[in-house]
DNA sequence: GTGATTCCATACGGTAGCGTATGTTATTGC
DNA sequence: GCAATAACATACGCTACCGTATGGAATCAC
């Protein structure tokens, strides 16, 4: 699990995500997160001032990495259908090693519910995706106001149910691709 | 808050879901749901034997309100159409008493990622409900097997973005329903 | 190597909750 | 009105965690 005996601070944070992911935000106590990594809670309060402190950089971290992802779709393909698709995907694709290799989307939303400053973030988040959706769509030829909030909760929705067991982003995801194209102008 | 001094079993159980719908999983105590009912947890620990079994009252409770909500919608409506959005606004409504008046699915749902007995109970209920959505496509002229999920995900999606203040499931369900209307053959 | 700095271990007082035990009040049967 | 019982209050020992304080070990500068 650990590389190296010394622990940096990045290390406390995947530990943090890993721990949110499984265990929800209840897990995230200085001493239980200690007992995973192998050290003691010395270790936590030298690289972070409190648990508040802490949970923000995870937040901080969190929230980087999403606009990062938005960007990244917006720069890497082409446009259109095949965008949309490639953002959604990539959204609920595997981790990156900073988040413990979990998905942690869900768990992110769940735990807002109890903080509001991850509340606040997450709806600057929601409102990015869904103004971009929203760009990807109208060049499609789809201008609904409400339309790209219910693409967006689709692919929500898809998210929560994989992440639980009931279903799967993989099909799910063409299937409502392919009902978004049949109504599109065109087709 | 309280009509009479004592109080039912029932009385606790919408105190708890009231706590979770504000406070999270976290927030199921003894002491502090006693707090806000202003008792003690002297009446707690008389009508539950412990956490744990006001824990599966409380998943029981739930399980059954979703089922009825469910047969309701099939039997209180026509078909097709119709019957679909009416499953979608029905269990987007209003709580009922027992739950505290509060909007609860979101915050059952953000529980399931820490307790595998709610975790369960919600993979019956996302099965239950998806297949009547099924049902209600395949009525409809839509076959694909992987559209009801779909259209489940974008409801669970749309209901998230409400509760958190990000979205509005009054104007998206008609969007989406648009969207597959438009997808249905005749349309 | 050795001195300074970085990083971690341990011990401590304090808070909060759990579940039990036992006492106290309210309500009911009659 | 008065047992009997249902419903609640209070006190207790226990555990887990927080944040601090301080000492010790590992690493780096040179």
């Amino acid at each position: 699990m650990a590389k190296s005996s010394r622990l940096t601070k990045e290390d406390w944070l995947a530990a943090g995500f890993r721990a949110l992911a499984t265990d929800g935000p209840a897990a995230l106590r200085a001493e239980a997160l200690a007992r995973s990594l192998g050290t003691t809670k010395g270790s936590f309060y030298w690289h972070f001032k409190d648990l508040p402190d802490y949970k923000r950089q995870m937040l901080m971290l969190w929230r980087t990495k999403v606009a990062t992802e938005v960007i990244d779709a917006v720069e890497k393909t082409p446009s259109g259908a095949a965008q949309l698709q490639d953002l959604l995907i990539r959204a609920a694709g595997p981790a990156p090693a900073a988040f413990g290799g979990r998905a942690i989307e869900p768990a992110v939303r769940a735990w807002s519910l109890t903080d509001p400053d991850v509340k606040a973030a997450l709806a600057d988040v929601d409102a990015i995706r869904c103004a971009f959706v929203a760009k990807l769509l109208s060049d499609m030829g789809l201008t609904d106001p409400h339309l790209p909030q219910a693409v967006y909760a689709a692919y929500l929705g898809l998210d929560d149910l994989t992440a639980k067991g009931s279903g799967d982003i993989a099909t799910g995801l063409p299937a409502l691709m392919t009902l978004i194209l049949r109504a599109a102008p065109g087709n």
